[in-house]
DNA sequence: ACCATACATGCAGAAACGTGCAAGAACAGG
DNA sequence: CCTGTTCTTGCACGTTTCTGCATGTATGGT
């Protein structure tokens, strides 16, 4: 690893993450924590950081406003999807659906992972773009604006063509009862024909999910693989949800 | 080796993985070091990587696309795409191309224009999202970074399955003898299916692209309606190209 | 106040770098 | 066809830069 890259690494981080800790990036990187230092400091010295004591803090205000509002009202989400691009594994595939949670997991996956990314959402596949060792292939057809993916027939059938490893589904509504729901009838059925085409279904869903539902029915809990969720484990919803037999993978 | 192949392969890599390290591709083209460091630096010189201690890394992307907003040219595009945008008629249907001129024309499109606007490009989608009355299809396939579209056997396939009164397509490329020309075979081909689905094809052409040619030809002059270009309508050029029978329609 | 952790500094080995030089290839002109 | 020139390439050498370790200091938590 170029000296220069992780560089390019440690502002990603901070951009990404809104922090750096010095310790952990030395440990994944396999460099010494003295090298880790070194490069805060100079990133620092050029105003591109701030350091403090255990790593660095972006230094925008404007970031850190934004990483402070993401981490007040979409804290669950960006948990849930670092949990959830956690389970993609270099040179797997993996489907992904739209929707704001989705997004969340675009944005954490590591940017030089290398994968390929399949997905209806134009939204997505922009997102990723900067993602230069991620293959990507985009489902077309008709944009449904409310969500902003691609539906319908021809959205369903060009679905037909491909296969992955993983699919992550994002859902409005996770109820015992009432299943994975979702709030329009050709995204349900969207979501239906991309979790077939993958080995493994998981659903994101932050913790404002769990115990609601939507009016139409996604996938009923056996042609999931599992859930993710920031909701607290011991939750009486998550509770009666691993009572079902559903696997729940805790996002912290 | 011949050193320009050395130099094309070095910006190969540098778009491939983001990174060159000199010793690395030293031992691979098993040449010296010391040319590989060389061609860095003669790069490095044109503006074309940046270098770094041990290899060298891409031209950053935030310079690249800032460089981009701020050139010369955005004022030429912002003209060519309203002229563009002028085209196209309420109900009536688009085939929008990708790149930073058909951008622009999804930008200078009425936010109220009751059309429908097929695109290969993830990046134009996500721009008409905030176009209540515009229908969308997107055409899926492969994502080709390096503009950011859908191209391949797929997305062709996919542009069979479509029809329009109007085409406008964005070329690197206008020459009198050369054609109309583009950077990218796939794209080129890409382009060529979507011109053929619709009734007609105009050219989106800044002034910067008059006169230049790139290294595959797109269409040829007879399958096109027009050019819709900023060029000072007496430039020699200009004046070739309307000898050849091309409608050219201004844009101020 | 104490301890664990993080930090700065100095140092040494290793790696990368720039420069000058010479051998060889490509080329133009006679 | 020969010769002189120019360009490229690889090597050698001295210099700079990077990196990890060791040491001593500073910081934050308990």
């Amino acid at each position: 690893m170029l000296a220069a890259e992780r560089r390019d690494h440690l502002l990603g981080l901070l951009a990404r993450d809104g922090k750096v800790v010095a310790k952990d990036v030395a440990a994944d990187l396999e460099i010494s924590e003295d090298s880790v230092r070194r490069d805060l400091r100079d990133l620092a010295a050029e105003g591109l950081c701030q350091r403090v004591y255990g790593g660095a803090l972006p230094v925008s205000p404007a970031v850190v406003d934004y990483a402070a509002r993401q981490s007040v009202a979409q804290d669950g989400k960006r948990k849930v999807a670092s949990a959830a691009a956690a389970l993609v594994r270099p040179g797997g595939t993996l489907i992904l659906d739209g929707g704001t949670t989705a997004l969340a997991v675009a944005h954490a996956l590591p940017r030089d992972l290398a994968c390929t990314v399949i997905t209806h959402s134009p939204t997505i596949a922009a997102a990723l773009l900067d993602h230069p060792q991620a293959e990507l292939f985009l489902l077309g057809g008709r944009i449904f604006k409310h969500s902003a993916v691609a539906c319908g027939a021809a959205a369903v059938e060009a679905a037909q063509n491909v296969s992955a490893d993983l699919c992550l589904l994002g859902v409005t509504g996770v109820h015992p009862e009432a299943g994975l729901t979702t709030g329009d009838a050709e995204e349900a059925a969207m979501k239906r024909a991309l979790s077939a085409r993958a080995a493994d279904t998981y659903i994101l869903a932050s913790s404002e999910k769990i115990g609601t539902a939507s009016r139409f029915r996604v996938l009923p809990w056996e042609k999931t693989s599992g859930l993710i969720t920031d909701a607290d484990p011991h939750d009486a919803v998550v509770e009666q949800l691993k009572a079902l037999g559903l696997e729940v993978l805790p996002a912290n």
